[in-house]
DNA sequence: CATAAGATCACC
DNA sequence: GTGATCTTATGA
């Protein structure tokens, strides 16, 4: 069994250096239909009092999975169609969150093949609601903590990397503030 | 009632 | 490569 990255990770570290410090882990679930898994390579920090923050406001049915305990799961639904997941950061009650914008696919790529319904290796996980389909991720997984078997982060077992660090995508509101992160080079990011 | 942390397809 | 279009829960 290799390392599963245990709750007290994600409440160890503020957002933003979550954010970076996710990159290069392992996402992984298991799923009855098989294991998926990839390496983080792409990530988004929202923060209290950050206008681009779904819980900038207040907190609310759809948001609340945000002010859970660090490493909790919470997934939306966007444009009507699409589904994106974030990792609950910041102290508990407090409404932060880091988005998994894309993986580097590593487990159960026929299964992400089949679930995406695409060959294409750099399509399948290249997005935020690319990966959320690849890796079988439902709006289940709402408050679940990601320290199961099933569906955890492992450590990062290769620092050999730069991140680079830009303002985040397909947002309006807080466009300037540069919290988005990627690990340079990287084939399966989402986009520059 | 307008919008949204996106992906896809048609057509350059 | 670029722009139009899809679709609906959410929150103002």
């Amino acid at each position: 069994m290799q390392n599963i990255l245990p709750k007290e990770f994600y409440e160890k570290h503020d957002t933003l250096t979550l954010s970076k410090l996710l990159l290069g882990c392992t996402l992984v679930h298991e799923s009855p239909e098989g294991r998926t898994a990839g390496i983080i390579v792409e990530t988004e920090g929202y923060l209290q009092g950050d206008p681009a923050c779904h819980a900038y406001r207040k907190k609310s049915t759809r948001n609340a999975p945000m002010f859970e305990r660090p490493g909790t799961c919470y997934v939306y639904l966007i444009y009507g169609m699409h589904y994106c997941v974030n990792i609950s950061s910041g102290a508990k009650d407090i409404g932060e969150a880091v988005l998994i914008r894309a993986l580097e696919p590593t487990e159960g790529i026929e299964l992400m093949q089949k679930r995406r319904k695409t060959n294409d290796l750099k399509n399948l996980c290249s997005g935020p609601a690319k990966l959320v389909q690849a890796m079988g991720i439902t709006l289940d997984f709402n408050f679940l903590t990601l320290d199961s078997e099933e569906f955890h982060c492992l450590a990062s077992t290769n620092n050999d990397f730069s991140i680079v660090t830009t303002t985040r995508i397909g947002i309006t509101q807080g466009a300037d503030l540069p919290y988005r992160f990627y690990i340079e080079g990287n084939k399966f990011v989402s986009r520059k």
